[in-house]
RNA sequence: GGGCGAUUAGCUCAGUUGGCUAGAGCAACCCGUUUACACCGGGUAGGUCAGGGGUUCGAGUCCCUUAUCGCCCACCA
């Protein structure tokens, strides 16, 4: 039948039951909506609109709304950033819709929920793109200069990141924008200096003149994990040096042989350990040589000739030969892999033609064994593509061998003030299951990657990204900022307090106990090189401070407008234990408005930051003024502001925190390094930095460890590794529980999805524009297990809009079926409904336990199957029978039956569905004040 | 060269520590349409669990082996 007909009779047969049946007509209310199909295009940016405008998102909403408890378990995890320029593909669906029901579940669990979203500057990506736009209008970046570059970047940056953010919002994905985070904005370069700075002081971070990765296309080097192989035929030439060179040799790349130093043999080969120790002077191809043989026992006696001729400065192997035996290293390619030698044929020809030429040569001269061709696998720039040259180069590098205490530890085995080094922290952790990793199979390849691990090269020849911060003077001497500290503490116990009343403004001296509590603070001030004290004018704060002052040997100064809010009326009453008196007295209108505070706190953050102290400053203050200033300096907005002082913890009396100031080194002639750093280094710091790191702030308190991080396993060296290399060190502490790594997505003919092949590739936002997010998220999850891969096709998706299409008449159904069934009464249900019920709580809990497991590809398919095949096909096909012939029990009995499936259903189905579900949920006619977001997820019995 | 994984219905995959006659979705075929839904219902067919060997009362599941495919790592000149 035509589908518009159709319905078009089904809206008129309703009509007509709405005409001649009183019954409908009330319930019609409710169900008028679902007469016709459901909509997922009508209906999902206007539910997400409804849950962003909630709040709920943000579990401080949660706590404030009293959806959950302030003290609940929190949950947490980081949003893998997607990069700044990128699109939504089908990686990114994939990790939004497991992240998002990890999120939603444990929200529904009664959990302080959040998901924290963020981009990644993705440093070489992101240039080279803008590299190619410039380059069409016939622009160099050496032709506008630095600055004028990097403008063109953040623009173009600031503009796809909007695309890439409202694409995460068509996912469905309950993330909580408030706290959105960037790699490279203001905090994240704070995080990523202080970060630098401390490995440096502990040696962890070194300059060294060594072979590194470099990459001709690119103009820049790179760490050895962006190097990728590539299988190729090559040729192996196998000759000698001249005619009076005892010794064969082979290579598959002549034109570097122009750079050897020495020729390595065996020690123990009989057939050349007669030379060992000698030196030729020879000429090659136009070039003179002075070779020396070496005895290594690195050399396999069985390969090739037996001899390797050794290229120390083009060739990581030999450049290690060359370390131990003190050979000379000859430069003889350059950045633009052109031969940089004197030879006239040779000299600024590409190492391809230089190659030809000396193959050339040695055949003429008859120097030429033997020819071969050989599978050789060279190496390439996992983002230009450019073939890898190993050159020498003085560039900044991670240790990640070398001892250092570890200040603070949390690492099971590993005590506090312990040796370590950065590979000891990596393995150890994973070892002794701080972390897990699911599929477990991938520790397996985490060990076997750190024990091979090298140091790290954090440098790059690009200009987007966070700078290196090191600066240097005339003579090359290392600058580094300075960092100081600005120390809050609040005063100790004062008569007001001891009394429970509000003193706010007015003065109030301490109490015996609250001299005390000075005193006992001097104990571990004294470790931490005070060379300034500053009081509010208040005699509670000022007593403390001179108490202090005294034992410290320095001399307080006082501001007045470090004074405590003032609070108006409310001065003199006494404490709210409900209410942060602040908020009492906004709500009073009598004393500082909010913003009279926030400027107050601006201005003091000013005059903080110039001080010229070569130490740390101790700041001593009052508890609302102090969680005021924090809150501005730690960038809260403005709109949050007054919910962060709500729940502020309050300090304890003469206890206090930190804040860092860094500032660039000061001198003349200081210029600072021209290189960026690798990208990974500041996404290093993600589970902390997005927190507020270094700032001892609440939610880096609450937050961190993260839960979970889930993402692809393709990162399992490039972030999961180095996340936990800057946290063990960072924090002597575990970025994350878990890893959980999802299959990678594949199209409908079992190959990778690429831009190569556009044809066979999905594209989600195609996929939600056809089908809806909630059919995507569910295809992308249901036989997706962790770490396998997976095929999607449109088949797949379009079976789970189908779905959606159920659920909606099912409930269709069952509101008109129960009509106006009071859903709170107690019914005594027949034999076979009591045990469709028990059936339901067999499932509720088995669900449960698999949602812990991260098993959601079993939980989704079961759902589906259970809501399909056992709801709608006989509970429900069942109760129409029931609902004509039987008894007013059996109906009552029914009633009960079908609402209680059927809102169970939609909580168990939320996480995965979750547009769909909030959409029937808000149609449910029954009393509801919440979003099913935020329902209490369904009780294990 | 080393490591990891996969191989179950035409396709995509489940199958928990070994335990009923090996399951699901999609596709196929047949039947059914006023009565929540045709974005539907009922039914049918389809498998030597890659091959071989072993352990066991019992193997898709554990062990060995072979083959094919996929992925990762690697400085054989």
């Amino acid at each position: 039948m035509n589908k518009a007909l159709y319905f078009a009779i089904i809206e008129h047969m309703n009509d007509d039951n709405k005409a001649d049946d009183p019954k409908k007509e009330t319930t019609s209310k409710f169900t008028d909506k679902f007469l016709k199909p459901y909509d997922s295009k009508e209906t999902e940016d206007r539910i997400y609109k409804l849950w962003e405008e909630s709040g709920f998102f943000n579990p401080d909403t949660l706590i404030k709304e009293n959806i959950i408890d302030a003290e609940a378990e929190p949950f947490s995890i980081v949003l893998p950033p997607p990069n700044v320029t990128g699109t939504l593909h089908t990686g990114h669906a994939a990790m939004l819709a497991i992240e998002d029901i990890m999120v939603r579940f444990n929200r529904m669990r009664g959990k302080k929920a959040l998901w924290i979203p963020g981009t990644d500057h993705a440093a070489i990506a992101t240039q080279s793109l803008v590299e190619k736009q410039l380059a069409k209008k016939k622009i160099r970046r050496q032709d506008i200069g630095r600055e004028e570059f990097l403008k063109h970047v953040d623009a173009f940056a600031s503009e796809s990141h909007d695309t890439i953010v409202n694409q995460i919002r068509k996912m469905g994905a309950s993330i909580d924008w408030s706290r959105e985070a960037f790699t490279l904005d203001n905090t994240r370069e704070k995080a990523v200096r202080t970060a630098f700075k401390r490995m440096y002081d502990d040696g962890l971070i070194y300059r060294g003149y060594r072979i590194v990765n470099w990459d001709p296309k690119g103009q820049t080097t790179i760490s050895d994990d962006e190097v990728q192989h590539e299988d190729r035929k090559a040729h192996m030439y196998t000759f000698k040096y001249s005619k009076d060179f005892p010794i064969s040799i082979a290579t598959t790349r002549p034109e570097t042989k122009v750079g050897d130093t020495a020729v390595a043999v065996h020690p123990d080969d009989d057939r050349y350990k007669k030379y060992i120790g000698n030196t030729y002077e020879l000429e090659f191809a136009g070039v003179p040589l002075s070779i020396q043989i070496v005895g290594d026992d690195k050399v396999d006696p069985e390969f090739g000739t037996g001899a390797v001729g050794v290229t120390p400065a083009h060739s990581m192997t030999d450049w290690e030969i060359a370390q131990r035996h003190d050979l000379p290293m000859k430069q003889v390619i350059n950045e633009y892999a052109k031969m940089m030698v004197d030879a006239p044929e040779l000299k600024d020809k590409k190492t391809t033609e230089a190659r030809e030429i000396i193959v050339k040569w040695l055949t003429d001269e008859e120097l030429l064994e033997h020819t071969e061709e050989v599978d050789q696998s060279i190496s390439v720039a996992e983002r230009t593509n450019g073939i890898i040259e190993p050159i020498p180069k003085l560039q900044w590098f991670i240790d990640v061998h070398k001892e250092f205490t570890l200040a603070n530890s949390h690492i099971d085995g590993i005590k506090s003030g312990q040796k370590t080094s950065l590979k000891e922290l990596m393995l150890t952790v994973v070892k002794n299951d701080q972390i897990k990793i699911i599929p477990e199979r991938f520790e397996k390849t985490y060990f076997h990657w750190i024990e091979n691990l090298r140091d790290w090269n954090i440098s790059r020849q690009i200009w987007y990204g966070h700078r290196v911060p090191v600066w240097y003077d005339k003579d090359d001497a290392i600058h580094l900022q300075e960092e100081h500290n600005i120390i809050f503490i609040r005063h100790g116990q004062s008569e007001t307090n001891a009394s429970g009343i509000i003193a706010g403004n007015t003065d109030t001296p301490l109490t015996d106990k609250g001299r005390a509590q000075a005193q006992d603070e001097v104990k571990s001030l004294k470790e931490r090189n005070i060379t300034k004290i500053i009081s509010s004018d208040l005699s509670r704060s000022k007593e403390t401070a001179e108490i202090i002052g005294r034992e410290l040997g320095i001399k307080v100064e006082s501001w007045c407008e470090l004074h405590e809010v003032d609070a108006g009326d409310i001065q003199g009453t006494f404490k709210d234990p409900e209410n942060h008196f602040l908020q009492r007295a906004q709500d009073a209108h009598t004393g500082e408005t909010l913003e009279q505070i926030e400027y107050r706190a601006r201005l003091i953050i000013e005059k903080l930051k110039s001080l010229n102290e070569t130490g740390n400053v101790l700041v001593v203050g009052h508890d609302a003024f102090i969680a005021m200033i924090f809150g501005v300096w730690n960038n809260v907005p403005k709109e949050r502001l007054m919910d962060h002082i709500n729940s502020w913890k309050s300090l304890d009396n003469a206890k206090g925190l930190d804040v860092q100031i860094l500032t660039d080194p000061q001198g003349e002639d200081l210029t600072q390094d021209p290189d960026t750093l690798d990208t990974w280094f500041s996404s290093g710091l993600w589970t902390f930095s997005t927190l507020g790191w270094p700032s001892q702030t609440d939610d880096l308190k609450t937050y961190h460890p993260t839960n979970v991080l889930e993402t692809g396993h393709d990162l399992l060296f490039f972030w999961i590794a180095r996340m936990i290399l800057m946290t063990t060190y960072l924090l002597g502490d575990i970025p994350f529980r878990t890893v959980y790594f999802h299959g990678l997505i594949l199209d409908k003919d079992g190959k990778k999805m690429s831009k190569s092949r556009p044809e066979t590739a999905i594209d989600p936002l195609i996929a939600i524009e056809k089908f809806g997010a909630d059919a995507l998220r569910m295809a992308m999850i249901v036989g997706v297990g962790p770490g396998s891969s997976n095929t999607l096709s449109d088949e797949k998706i379009k079976a789970y809009k189908k779905f959606a299409n159920k659920l909606w008449n099912a409930t269709r159904y069952v509101l008109e079926s129960i009509g106006d069934f009071d859903t709170e009464r107690t019914v005594t249900l027949t034999k076979k409904h009591a045990s469709y019920i028990d059936e339901l709580h067999a499932l509720v809990n088995e669900i449960t336990n698999e949602m812990e497991e991260y098993k959601y590809y079993l939980v989704a398919e079961k759902l589906y199957h259970y809501f399909w095949h056992t709801f709608a096909d006989v509970i429900i096909e069942e109760s129409k029978d029931l609902l004509t012939h039987g008894t007013e029990e059996e109906k009552l009995s029914a009633h009960y039956t079908l609402w209680t499936i059927l809102t169970t259903l939609l909580k168990l189905l939320h996480p995965f569905m979750p547009y769909v579900t909030e959409e029937i949920w808000g149609a449910l006619p029954h009393n509801k004040t919440h979003l099913l977001m935020v329902e209490k997820w369904p009780i294990q019995k």
